[in-house]
DNA sequence: ATCATGTATCGAACTCTGTCAATATGTAAT
DNA sequence: ATTACATATTGACAGAGTTCGATACATGAT
């Protein structure tokens, strides 16, 4: 094999070898996404809940901004990669793709 | 001891109970730092540097932007914790601060 | 079909950010 | 002191981003 799985997931490390514009780009673009207090607090309530899922409805309270707030928000991390959203009747349902932090995680770290 | 050594050095994890707007904005700060294209390149470059450091000096090139941009990139950079500035004669050098990116890095993913 | 309700989109106000040219400041040598 | 040069600061501008109220769209029930 001549891919590494990490980098298929999300971003190349950026601590092997530095960066390119492209690969910087698109670290910067999921960082980016993470890099706000009201979507960091959605993460971490989405990703903390017993069930691993929340329904959007609840989020607007539980962060304290209106609906088209929350529902911009839920579109940029479900854009980024960070959440997967799923429709049940009338109700949109978020669950946290762990996968993704991983990645994230590691392209900081990881030096090859 | 009663304090977690990773939350010391930077910031509260993600994922062990839903984050309060305070600890969301510190993790957010050191992120919105990150979240560049041209900072994570000058990170890069400091951070894969043989000597370990690198001098102000040769970067606007290595990043193909101004002098005074890049200082300001790396103003920002130094303020989060990033990196670390040394200052040798008319020189500035700078060097990464690995467990900076290791506490960020661990934030995303330690569940506890 | 109509209605009620959850979610998304639109448009606007406001703030924040990246960038550069010009200038100031700091440091060392002459 | 003056000069030369590395770096920081200032001021200005354009482009993004956050937020909300108003409105449109979607879904399920009556």
């Amino acid at each position: 094999m001549n891919v590494t799985p990490e980098t298929e997931l999300c971003c190349t490390p950026l601590l092997r070898s530095a960066l390119d514009e492209e690969q910087a780009s698109e670290l910067a673009e999921v960082l980016r996404a993470l890099a706000d207090p009201v979507r960091l607090r959605l993460v971490s309530i989405i990703g903390t809940a017993e069930s691993g899922e929340v329904c959007a409805c609840d989020l607007p309270a539980l962060v304290d901004r209106t609906q088209p707030t929350v529902s911009h928000h839920l579109s940029l991390l479900v854009r980024a990669g960070v959440l997967e959203r799923e429709q049940r009747g009338k109700w949109a349902w978020f669950r946290l793709r762990r996968e993704r932090l991983v990645a994230v995680s590691d392209a900081l770290v990881n030096t090859g």
